[in-house]
DNA sequence: TTATGGATCTTCT
DNA sequence: GAAGATCCATAAA
């Protein structure tokens, strides 16, 4: 199912898998970049001790806690952007992290953003993909069904069973979770400190 | 092939 | 003062 505002207000766990296979794309001074989401995590709020809303909202994650569908941009490790979109009704807090896209449009304008690397190892990263798109603070609450600078649309429909999930990577808390889901058979998934099971 | 450290912002202790 | 939803260059094995 192609994720829609409805997708994302029932649970951010169905919300992740609903946006493998759909299209994020930014358009900036006439350049469009896109690719296929293949790669996801949901971060569950109050229940979730790696989420950064867990202690409730910070000037930092607040827009967790707004409309679903809105663009949370964190910046981190004081060097690196990651996107998430928001998941459940305002006031819950929220998301889905983006951690790898598969390349469609825009490839020469994503190689020179992030110079000298091989196709699969362009995007396949929360930080390595917001390079890429040029993902930075100034996206944080856009709109991803209405923007005109950061989209997500309906691209490839994925089958249950080409989904896998795993534990979260890189985090310390709530390790335990499988909350990861990715597209099985994907060259683009990001694979660092990742166990590879069903 | 695996391990380690640097970059240096935001939040938490 | 330390750690963190990361990435990359360099070193060790």
């Amino acid at each position: 199912m192609p994720p829609t505002r409805k997708t994302l207000t029932k649970s951010t766990t169905e919300a992740a898998k609903s946006l493998l296979g759909a299209k994020l794309t930014t358009t900036l001074n006439g350049r469009r970049t896109s690719g296929m989401i293949v790669e996801v995590e949901a971060y569950c709020g109050a229940m979730d001790e790696a989420a950064h809303s867990f202690r409730g909202p910070t000037p930092r994650c607040e827009v967790m806690f707004d409309r679903p569908g809105l663009c949370y941009v964190y910046f981190t490790y004081g060097m690196h952007f990651c996107v998430n979109v928001v998941t459940r009704e305002k006031g819950i807090g929220e998301a889905v992290l983006i951690r790898a896209i598969e390349p469609l449009e825009g490839l020469e304008t994503m190689k020179r953003r992030r110079p000298s690397t091989k196709l699969t190892d362009l995007t396949n990263g929360p930080a390595k993909l917001c390079k890429a798109l040029a993902i930075d603070r100034s996206f944080l609450g856009e709109d991803l069904f209405t923007s005109e600078r950061i989209r997500i649309t309906p691209h490839r429909n994925i089958l249950p069973k080409e989904i896998a999930t795993s534990k979260r990577i890189g985090i310390t808390r709530s390790t335990h979770l499988p909350l990861r889901f990715y597209v099985r058979e994907s060259p683009f998934i990001s694979r660092s400190r990742a166990v590879l099971t069903s």
